[in-house]
DNA sequence: TCTATTTTTTAGTCTTGTCTAAAAAATATT
DNA sequence: AATATTTTTTAGACAAGACTAAAAAATAGA
């Protein structure tokens, strides 16, 4: 078993280790908001458990067994805020920190039942795809709407910037992750998005192609 | 805020605490699975930050303010116990660990909206009975399915005596612990009553009544 | 290449919450 | 009432995980 420090040392390298690059230590202690020499101390004791790779004044990455616990932790923490949102109707923008605080939570069998629960999604509120239980995760696919080829298809799994505002107007046209949607053009005169979400055809202005984030389906 | 230990010491004191009576420093060593010699660290500072009344060497118990913080620990723990029972499946044998776990969590508005959720349960799965927002909680109040008052509603949580066949025929019937059960009326010519149980109507015989205890709720 | 700057590590300190061993107070026994 | 026993507290140690300050290594600039 790790600790909820461990864990939350994992996570960070797992998301700041784009690719496999190694990671430096102040990267890091910056991440996490902590001293660089307490990060230190942590490679340490993670490298002695095999978690991770570290060379003193090389930077680190994660093994793979610090891999698969980090996923495991993403995992949870990407269910909980499933759950938050889905089932309690909080935002999602507000999940985060219980999900930080629910993450840490020890029991194989709960995740499973929460899983099952909540019908085995497969990204979470925020759009990013949820580890399975074997620790295999789904590419992204992510592009902004105002990046899509003409006549691309895909589904809103994000929202850039949300600004109350933004969220307000999808609101009101009844637009939310999870929604199909088409872009048919941009038009050039003012770089808005005209689409079929819903089986209509509507318009989008640029700024809110500019903000959101649609996972493409490349099939 | 209280670290995860501070709560488990005020949860521990207000269990063991029945009526107002003190608390020896021994008690609570052995219901915690500590040494003796942590505890009186612990009420040092507990009594410091006002939760508990300590006098050395004469025993402690719970302040006001000590009482109300231990209340929305229960609160939480009983709230969590009810979400894994009745929203994900668990058996309520199965759930105290978990919820020991998930009670530290850190959020109001979590507890609220969980609560709403579970609409806003009296009692959790082992028949306790779940403190209010503002601390109240309601009497544990145990009785023999034959004494309950016609109309008279509760949860099973436990059996009298528990013969084999008295066992078989509760599971024949689908009938366990933690199970809602309102008394409709005591049948006079026999003594058998009249239930209402997973929303049905059956009726239960006069030596059924008499070893089945019911949780009651008096408001 | 050689110094200056930045990054990283080491060494030592602090806090929290536990422990053991010994001292002190309370309680029980004769 | 005096002593023996039990309970409780104090004193000091330790581990985890953070910190500060100083030393060491790597990198950048001339």
């Amino acid at each position: 078993m790790n600790t909820k420090s461990e864990e939350d040392y994992l996570k960070c390298l797992y998301h700041l280790q784009q690719g496999n690059k190694s990671v430096s230590t102040n990267e890091i202690a910056n991440y996490l908001s902590m001293k660089p020499s307490s990060v230190s101390d942590m490679l340490k004791k993670l490298a002695e458990k095999k978690c991770v790779d570290y060379l003193k004044y090389k930077g680190s990455s994660l093994t793979k067994k610090g891999e698969l616990i980090a996923l495991s932790v993403i995992r949870k923490h990407r269910l909980w805020e499933t759950f938050l949102v889905n089932k309690l109707g909080f935002s999602w923008s507000n999940v985060h920190n219980i999900a930080e605080q629910l993450e840490h939570v020890n029991s194989e069998e709960l995740i499973d039942k929460l899983d099952h629960f909540l019908a085995y999604p497969q990204i979470d509120p925020h759009g990013d795809p949820i580890p399975k239980k074997n620790g295999t995760i789904a590419e992204l696919n992510q592009k902004l709407l105002s990046e899509l080829e003409d006549g691309e298809k895909g589904v809103i799994t994000g929202i850039k910037k949300g600004t109350p505002s933004l969220l307000n107007f999808l609101d009101q046209k009844k637009i939310k992750l999870g929604d199909q949607i088409q872009l048919i053009s941009i038009i050039e005169f003012d770089q808005s998005a005209e689409v079929i979400i819903h089986k209509k055809n509507i318009s989008l202005s640029e700024k809110i192609c500019n903000n959101l984030l649609i996972e493409t389906l490349n099939d």
